[in-house]
DNA sequence: ATGGTTGCTTAGCAA
């Protein structure tokens, strides 16, 4: 099974691009985030054409996430338990074939000191309170999207210049160390162990053409689902060409559980 | 250097 994530930054504005890497990639799973785009207004019918069904929870303008995949899922959830009616639309998830997949797009944080930095640092703890309810251990598990945090200095193009500023701010990578210590692991880092592997770089300033990226856009799995993990690939080359989105797609690919199913 | 770019929705916000 492969399973992949990726910010498209609107899928309205992403479309010819998301729809073509989705027929030339052809995996079983894609976790959207920044969707920008309410249920209805979601293009679905360019994606039902390519054999994908879609899971959408969206909202107008900001945010969004969404999953579409080639079998349907089951159990299909939207947003955190304890979620406000009015809260950002930025988590869905569902079963397939015995992998429960969770695709999530973490607050920004805008400004580190900032509300919405404190909310976003929460947002860590509300995730794993999620697991620790409704997740079994030793259950095939893998939560992926944006995180909005490089967990450590060789996922970071200049630490020292970065240390401080949202996005590498100490505080929110230890926010999510206390989530990955419910027991997920970075599959990414399973198969590299080295620098420079980024996942998102600012429009601004020629960040992609400098080098001059993240890695912030992860899989994290649970261990029963993580040994089972044969690859993982960051597609830079879908962040080239006319209008990109800063982000990268990560595809993960899975061996089939030896327990059937 | 408190800059720069992009998208949504139409001037300001979020990222």
């Amino acid at each position: 099974m492969r399973i992949a994530t990726w910010n498209v930054n609107s899928v309205r504005a992403r479309l010819p691009r998301v729809t073509a890497w989705l027929d030339a990639v052809r995996p079983d799973v894609l976790c959207l985030q920044e969707t920008k785009a309410t249920d209805a207004d979601f293009p679905r019918a360019e994606f039902e054409t390519l054999g994908y069904r879609v899971e959408s929870f969206g909202q107008p303008s900001y945010h969004g996430v969404a999953i579409v995949s080639r079998e349907p899922l089951t159990g299909v959830f939207r947003g955190l338990p304890d979620a406000a009616p009015d809260e950002d639309r930025r988590l869905i998830g569902g079963d397939l074939r015995g992998v429960r997949i969770v695709g999530v797009y973490v607050p920004n944080g805008t400004e580190v000191g900032s509300e919405r930095f404190a909310a976003k640092l929460r947002w860590f703890g509300r995730l794993r309170a999620m697991l620790e309810a409704a997740t079994k251990p030793g259950e095939p598990l893998v939560v992926c999207g944006d995180f909005n945090v490089a967990p450590e200095e060789r996922d970071c193009h200049d630490p020292d210049a970065w240390r401080g500023r949202i996005l590498f701010h100490p505080d929110e990578r230890r926010a999510l160390v206390q989530l990955m210590d419910w027991g997920l692991v970075d599959l990414f880092r399973l198969h590299e162990e080295g620098a420079g592997h980024y996942t998102w770089w600012d429009y601004r300033g020629g960040a992609f053409r400098l080098g001059q990226g993240l890695r912030i856009d992860l899989m994290l799995a649970s261990a029963a689902l993580a040994r089972r993990c044969r690859s993982v690939v960051i597609d830079r080359e879908a962040r080239k060409g006319e209008r990109p989105s800063d982000h990268a797609p990560v595809l993960a690919e899975f061996a089939e559980d030896p327990g059937g199913g």
